[in-house]
DNA sequence: CGACGGCCGATTGTCGACAGTCGCTCATAT
DNA sequence: ATATGAGCGACTGTCGACAATCGGCCGTCG
């Protein structure tokens, strides 16, 4: 199917740079539910002309975190827990146990020191109480696993449900669990996988991701 | 949270006029998986510059009818029946569980009427033997409800997640199903809704979306 | 004969300018 | 007072031109 996609990314395109910063400045808060967008703007801002703009504009509603209205413009959406925990985090199971299953027996050796290095940084995050950082390991983990599963869907869609679920965790869960927590998850998820029990490693990645929305683990405040 | 928003859309910009008639390429069949999309070329057959076409490329990458790659173009993608039978069709689901729940409360009389002008439509199409009408018609049905529900995410995810599961039962499943039995399904889902036993109503839509892939019932040609 | 490296055509990425639409304001009329 | 509707900013939507990058072609060299 593809005589295109076969290497890697060159570099970042403007587009997507501009995606990033936003996304980066609605899922901290420092853009609010029901901010306006200007084009022009956030042209101006960030040294660009508006056509990068609107496409990340574009991208960004599809990720759910814009939604704009021809000729009159963009606004920034938030997120209602309902949609978080009845909506989003069970399809991200449904995404994430998917994928896991077919990584399974593509994750190299490379792979999985990878994986053990991200586990370790996430160790030092937490240590030294660097949310952010711990944060985007975190989805470096997850996303790491999905892309090795070759499942482009599961990866488009996975990109679309992240940053809300993030934005949620960010803006809204204030009390973060304990991070300390949050690597050794990781760490037992991972050893899990080196175990290479399917069966085990659905359920592991099942309640991975269900350990959010613990009543008693009162909203814990990581993102995967 | 919405200073805009609270509008009627006026009219459909160009932007979004292309990505109907691209998407209805795709979808059919027309454009296959693997065929490149250039955008001079798109522009040129369909009267526009450039910068629409490009947009309306960017949305469906997102709803993953096209994936596309820096200074390199864009192609159509394909869905294997493992993604829509494990990822697609199960989040769906998850979605119309949840929105059909909210919506039940918000359903108005006009609403129900509605619907069943749809159902009625349906039967007629479906007797006409008119695949595509039909098809319309159910993706309409499900849309006013999850419109209803007013959960913005929900109808956004459905949005990007109905064009693949048409694109995969248009192209690659070839039989349909009784075309009047799809017509007789959303009867019968709607007389649930209108009895409002709302564990009912969920389990019937789960059954109904459930149905294309009964192995019985060997591949069912709808969408909804 | 195969590897390397610089051109070249094709196509995407970006820009600045112009056209179109929306919501608001404010005069005007009832 | 309240409605009406023309005018006006402030934006977004679209366009055509230009810049940057990619992949392949082809000559050169080991």
């Amino acid at each position: 199917m593809s005589r295109l996609g076969l290497r890697r990314v060159p570099s970042l395109s403007r587009r997507e740079h501009v995606a990033e910063i936003l996304r980066e400045a609605i899922t901290s808060g420092r853009l609010k539910p029901g901010d306006r967008l200007v084009e022009l703007d956030l042209a101006a801002e960030l040294g660009t002309s508006r056509a990068p703009i609107r496409e990340a504009l574009r991208q960004l509603e599809q990720e759910g975190l814009v939604a704009s209205y021809p000729y009159r413009g963009s606004e920034v959406l938030g997120v209602s827990q309902d949609e978080v925990e009845q909506v989003l985090v069970p399809i991200r199971i449904t995404l994430e146990r998917f994928a896991f299953d077919k990584a399974l027996d593509k994750l190299t050796d490379d792979d999985l020191a990878e994986l053990q290095r991200l586990v370790d940084d996430m160790l030092v995050a937490a240590s030294a109480g660097e949310a952010e950082r711990l944060a985007d390991l975190d989805i470096r983990f997850h996303e790491l696993v999905i892309t090795r599963s070759e499942q482009r869907h599961c990866l488009q869609m996975w990109k679309t449900i992240q940053p809300r679920v993030r934005a949620y965790f960010r803006r809204d869960a204030p009390a973060h669990a304990d991070t300390a927590d949050v690597a050794r998850q990781h760490q037992e998820l991972l050893d899990v996988i080196r175990g290479g029990d399917r069966d085990a490693v659905l359920d592991a990645v099942e309640r991975h991701i269900h350990i959010h929305l613990a009543p008693g683990g009162a909203g814990g405040g990581d993102v995967g």
